[in-house]
Order: C-alpha cells, then sequence, then structure tokens
DNA sequence: CGCGGTCTTGACGGGTGTCAATTGTTGTGG
DNA sequence: CCACAACAATTGACACCCGTCAAGACCGCG
C-alpha cells in the first residue's frame, strides 16, 4: 500500500538551520519593555512551517525549547495510560506553548498543527542564561506560567460543575477574548480544529458540540460555516458563560 | 447578639513577629541539593498558627508571599463575579501555596485553614533576590509552577469527561500519593475538607459524594468514618480511576 | 439536652453520552 | 477533471447518570 500519511515531520524541520529573529511582531500577552524584548529577540530562533498535522514535538520527548506562535494555530494532545487521547489546550499567535514541559523535562502531550503554523523557538538553556541578568525576563515568564495557572485552575473547576451550553459559550467568549488581544476581530474567526477537537478540550461528545452549535445559531448567538464562526450576541453568550449553568 | 466567629484573623496573625526557620524538616515534593535548601531556609519565615476557618489570605489581597505548609491543610476558594464559590485547590504539608498569585499580583483566592495549620512564608521579593545568584532555586521554582500546570491540565481535561466514580476514584488515589510522597502512609489518612468541599473541587453534588462514598464502601474499596479514610484496594481504585469513565 | 451544621438516603426528571444513519467535505488517484 | 474513499459534521432515538428537592440521621458543641 502507499506509505501512510507522514503525519509527523519533526526530524526533517529539526534539521534546518534557524535565523535569528526579532519577536517585535508578536503581540505578547503581557506587555515587555523594549529592552526585555530585545532581549528575548536574541534567544528567538524561526523555524520553518510546520503544514498541517505535522508535530512540533511530541510526548516524552525530552524538553529543550518553549516556543511562540507566529502565525497559525496548534493543539496540544495528551495520550493516557490508557490509550484514550485528550487535547488538553489550544495555542494561538503570540501565545507560548510548552510551559508544562519545564518540570519534568519533558513535553507532556503532542504539538499538533491544525493549519500551516509558524513558530519561534526559544531554546530555554539560552532563555535561563539571559534571565540570570534579567529580571524583567524572569519575571515575565513566572507571570506566565502563573496566570496559565490560575486560568487553567479555575477555568476547569468551573466547567466541571456546567452544563455543555454554557462550557461551549465559555469556550467562546475566551476565544473571542484571545482574538481581541491579538487586534483581531473579536466577532468574526477562524478556528482550525474540529469539532472532536473542541469536544474534546471541553469534555463533550462531538454530537454534542453538532447540537449546541445549531441551537446557538437558531437562537442567533452566532453563525457558523464550516470552521468560521461569527458572533452575533456576546453580550448574551458572556451572560451564558457566566451563569449557573443548571438553571 | 454575640460576635460572629471570626472566620478571618488575617490582620492578628499578619502582625505578630515571625522567626527565621529552617525549612530542612519540610518534605518538598521535589529533592532539592542542600545548598539550595539552605538559601530557601534564609527565606522563610515561620507564621503563626491558624485556627479552623482562619484565612491565610483573601481573594484580591496584593500578592506579597509564597507560603508552604507545615502542617495542617488548607483549601483555596475563588468567588466567581457570580457568587458562586468554587474550590479550586487542595494544599498539603510540604506543598506550595499562592503560585497562580504571581502573574497578577493578588491572590486569586480566599486561603482557608481546614484545621489548624502553620505555615512558613516565603516573601516574593526575597525569593527574586535570592534566585538572582542561584540558578537552583530559579529552576525549582520554574518546575513547581510548571508541574502544577500540567497536572492541573491533564487532570481537570480528564476529569471533564468522566463519571463521577472515576473522578472520586482519581481523587482518593491523587490524595493517596500525596500522603505517601510526605512519608506518611498512603493508606490511611485524615482529609479535613468536608464532603461539601470534596464536591466543589471535583464538580460533583454534596448527595452524589455521599452515595459513592457509601458504594466503595459496600465494594470493599474504602472505609470512611467522618473524616477518617482507610483505602483497602488502592489497585481497583486505580484502575477504576485510570478507566473510561463510560462503560 | 437541644440546636445547627454535616452527612446520608430516597424519588424524580432533565441533560447528555451512546449508537446509528445520513449528508457534507476533503484529499487522493485514475 | 471527475470519482471515489476517508473523514467530518449533522440529526434523531433512547437509556442512564446525576443534580435537584425533600426528609431524616448523625455529630459536635454550648
Amino acid at each position: 500500500m502507499t506509505t501512510p500519511r507522514p503525519v509527523l515531520r519533526f526530524a526533517r524541520q529539526h534539521n534546518l538551520d534557524n535565523h535569528a529573529c526579532r519577536l517585535s511582531s508578536l503581540c505578547l500577552p503581557f506587555t515587555l519593555c523594549s529592552e526585555t524584548l530585545e532581549k528575548f529577540g536574541v534567544v528567538a530562533k524561526r523555524n520553518a512551517p510546520l503544514r498541517k498535522r505535522d508535530a512540533l514535538y511530541l510526548q516524552g520527548m525530552p524538553f529543550k525549547s518553549l516556543y511562540v506562535i507566529h502565525s497559525g494555530s496548534l493543539k496540544q494532545i495528551t495520550t493516557t495510560d490508557n490509550r484514550e487521547e485528550q487535547v488538553t489546550s489550544f495555542f494561538l499567535p503570540g501565545e507560548i506553548v510548552g510551559l508544562d514541559a519545564i518540570g519534568d523535562q519533558r513535553y507532556s502531550g503532542n504539538a499538533i498543527a491544525l493549519e500551516t503554523t509558524t513558530v519561534f523557538e526559544l531554546p530555554f538553556d539560552r532563555l535561563e542564561e539571559v534571565s540570570c541578568h534579567s529580571p524583567e525576563l524572569r519575571n515575565y515568564l513566572f507571570q506566565c506560567m502563573s496566570k496559565e495557572l490560575q486560568n487553567e485552575r479555575l477555568l476547569m473547576h468551573l466547567l466541571l460543575r456546567k452544563t455543555s451550553d454554557v462550557r461551549l459559550a465559555t469556550f467562546f467568549v475566551a476565544m473571542s477574548l484571545r482574538f481581541r488581544r491579538r487586534g483581531y476581530s473579536p466577532y468574526c474567526f477562524n478556528l482550525a480544529m474540529s469539532r472532536g477537537d473542541i469536544g474534546s478540550y471541553l469534555g463533550l461528545a462531538v454530537e454534542t458540540v453538532s447540537r449546541l452549535l445549531g441551537r446557538f445559531q437558531q437562537q442567533g448567538l452566532i453563525t457558523s460555516r464550516g470552521r468560521e464562526f461569527h458572533i452575533h450576541d456576546l453580550e448574551t453568550l458572556t451572560r451564558l458563560a457566566d451563569s449557573n449553568g443548571r438553571c
């Protein structure tokens, strides 16, 4: 038979030589003083683009670098002992990938490109070097991780006791925020992930996601054509996300 | 009427003078070289004990210090815009409290003592100073946060799609592990939190928790008398926690 | 002893996962 | 360029888990 679709092209892309590149074009979630940004930039290398379904890293690989998404998007999938696959995160442009790998020095899942995606690589040993002399950078990293930890904790614990519609509404509000923060329209965006990915991320069955999308559309909250989403009533969507869930 | 039970004694305890104290007696989740431990110890101050229901800090208070539990236990409760209260974490001896506050420089919930509890205070500005000259300490902090982030992410996303029995089994297995790591028996321990706290943490109704405890007991997996738990069959409990949930 | 809070147990209904069938979309090869 | 296969998304029917409400038991504490 024909060679199976090469899901992973990690080796290939890893052999390419990278060129140093400024990060000034990245709208990072926090503001950095230009000096710190500079130092950050010195460390960053631009990698060759990933194509859809390529892996940036694989679960269990030794941790070497953090990455910042330049364009495109990633999902992180963790496989449990049980052979269950679980989407644990989505990453959009400007967001830092791999923070959860520092702890045990291994990546905690497969990072898969959802579309053509380019990233900057931040070798962690270089980061550590630089952070010796730059308190700003050090604090920046601390803040990134702490914020993510806080978000994750609160969001997940909230979602645990909420109905599917609240979960999905929360998802859209969060996505809208992330796009707004990047300077894009918070009302109209493409989500490269599949319904199945969204379901896995939110702990819902694909069918439920699909049904809810239909209902939201019927209620005039959003319209979805394929993977393009328009948000018409962000306010009630937000109210729904903040609501008790079980009413 | 009599003065209402003083739930919060933060001010009182904060006015007491603290004395410096070694952390060597703490079984931290990761091993530190003695030199780093020393430096850590220089920073630590021992605080006056908290009584049950006292708060170590309150949601929204400016972040100043991390804390390490010496004895006792804490829960962290976050109140949403909606006046919903959500238990986001439990902290046992040796564990670090407050990591999720570094990001926005404010504590993200109320830290409430579940029993008489003593903590060491680690003023963050001192930590930052010391971490300038100690790569070990810096890395240790990074690792703590990263590990917690990874745990939280995977655990929560897994729980999202699991049935109540799997959630509770997971909770017990995790607790058992945490006690074992501290050198205590993984088969017999006291959990100072109420059923309601456990339910909130796992996203389950109190009644469900109670029913499940009954079922587990009936199946010979555990026995529970009040807040004292004996684990009889950790293996099947683990298998249950790792199972698909919906079978 | 009696009160308030915590825990347990029962009955009921709605939300959501599972299974199954259909349609739409993407990508590959003739 | 079309045909076909593989995959993704939608829609419906049904069962069952679990949240809600309600009542009662247990416990600590004054």
